[in-house]
DNA sequence: TGAATAGTGTCTCTAAGACACTATAAA
DNA sequence: TTTATAGTGTCTTAGAGACACTATTCA
């Protein structure tokens, strides 16, 4: 009993639906909530907001905990409040959205044992309405793709336009013409540009030309990428 | 009346930026502050979520206690919620947006004598960090009636299709050409339907057909609505 | 050589926009 | 008649997509 309020109580947190690639499938962060609500249950990472702590510092710190990554692309995705949502009380959580190059493993962080990457697809039932917001950022992240740069978040410094179009074509979940989408891409004259290196793998065909992102996740594009 | 909690206390309150046309002009709902806090000031209507009121529900209150109109097209924005925002505390809320039909003057509601509708160009400061929730209202506003129906909220049952490309212009900010958005328009099959009335208003040339809307205002469109 | 991937050429279809033109009303 | 708005025709340009083709690597 620490606190006390003349206005009605509610308690704020923060979750993250964060995103990477992995063999070319959409993967999010989940944990096994090891607490005395839900336990056992899969959910998606968050926390409480701290007294003084800024929302976006909140989940920034929450992402940080469980891969120990804290440069990441991160907004705000939506805020679901429902009475009866969570049975600790009145909890409104305010959920965002992240996403991280492909190789970064949960790493030491305080809950971080208890954090993995999943398919999305496939993947079982999620603690509170964390089902829904996991949909709902999806959908986001689907639509986001075609008119910001955020897909070349998911890749390294340095990435071929085939890892780009895998990006594409996890999130979309459709197949994309290679020619064509060299050209849509290459029409921004800003999302990105040759290094001039190549990229050989064995085995793999003719070497492709090493891009980098001219712009930052969440930067518009000036061409759109389709969505076929 | 104290509220007691183990967790960090947050007041969440909800802020709704409601949009309507007057005269050709991209209008907002604003209040004068009339308690303690900001008391004169140019602000946002809005106010405290019950304890076991949904977040949504709460916007819909708000605004019919302002506007008397509980029918009307209202979703979630974002949420604010910045340690310092409001001298009260420490204050998350949740901005939706809203679109009302032409004719709905602020009526007897609770807080109806402060409440008016003003140009959102040439609006003076705002409360707290209620300019930045309006850019962010009126930059979403901008993209949504580009690939839904949210356009149509503006206008009544029936309308011409120069009264809805009014209502781009406005919102837009740029003139477009009457023809092409009447084949815009058309090509979405399910935007809108002509009703076989025709509206003539004097001294205003060839009378127009009449439609009406064929989805509701957050229903996607299958043709957008090119923003120039 | 063949298999695999990168990248280009080219064609068709549709949309966006400019703008001329016709249609129908009031003053 | 002029003025104003509704609505159509038509031309140009650009993008989306299909798909053939060339380029460059490894096995």
């Amino acid at each position: 009993m620490a606190y006390t309020s003349d206005y009605p109580i509610f308690s704020v947190t923060v979750d993250v639906v964060a995103f990477t690639l992995v063999a070319g499938a959409l993967q999010v962060l989940v944990i096994e909530r090891g607490d005395d609500t839900g336990r056992g249950e899969t959910a998606l990472p968050g926390g409480f907001v701290g007294p003084d702590e800024p929302l976006l510092a909140a989940a920034v710190r929450e992402l940080r905990e469980e891969t120990g990554v804290d440069d990441v692309v991160l907004e705000q995705l939506a805020t679901y409040g429902d009475p009866g949502r969570d049975p600790r009380g009145r909890v409104v959580t305010v959920a965002h959205l992240a996403v991280l190059p492909h190789p970064v493993e949960p790493t030491a962080g305080t809950d971080a044992a208890d954090a993995a990457w999943r398919p999305v697809s496939g993947l079982g039932p999620l603690a509170f309405d964390h089902a829904r917001i996991l949909a709902d950022g999806v959908e986001r992240l689907a639509a986001k793709i075609g008119y910001t740069a955020l897909a070349t978040a998911f890749l390294g410094e340095e990435f071929t336009l085939g890892e780009l179009r895998a990006v594409y074509e996890a999130v979309w979940g459709v197949p994309l013409d290679p020619g064509n989408f060299q050209r849509a891409v290459r029409r921004s004259t800003d999302f990105v540009a040759p290094t001039g290196g190549r990229r050989d793998l064995p085995g793999r065909g003719r070497p492709a030309a090493l891009f980098r992102a001219l712009k930052s996740g969440t930067d518009l594009l000036d061409h759109p990428i389709a969505r076929p």
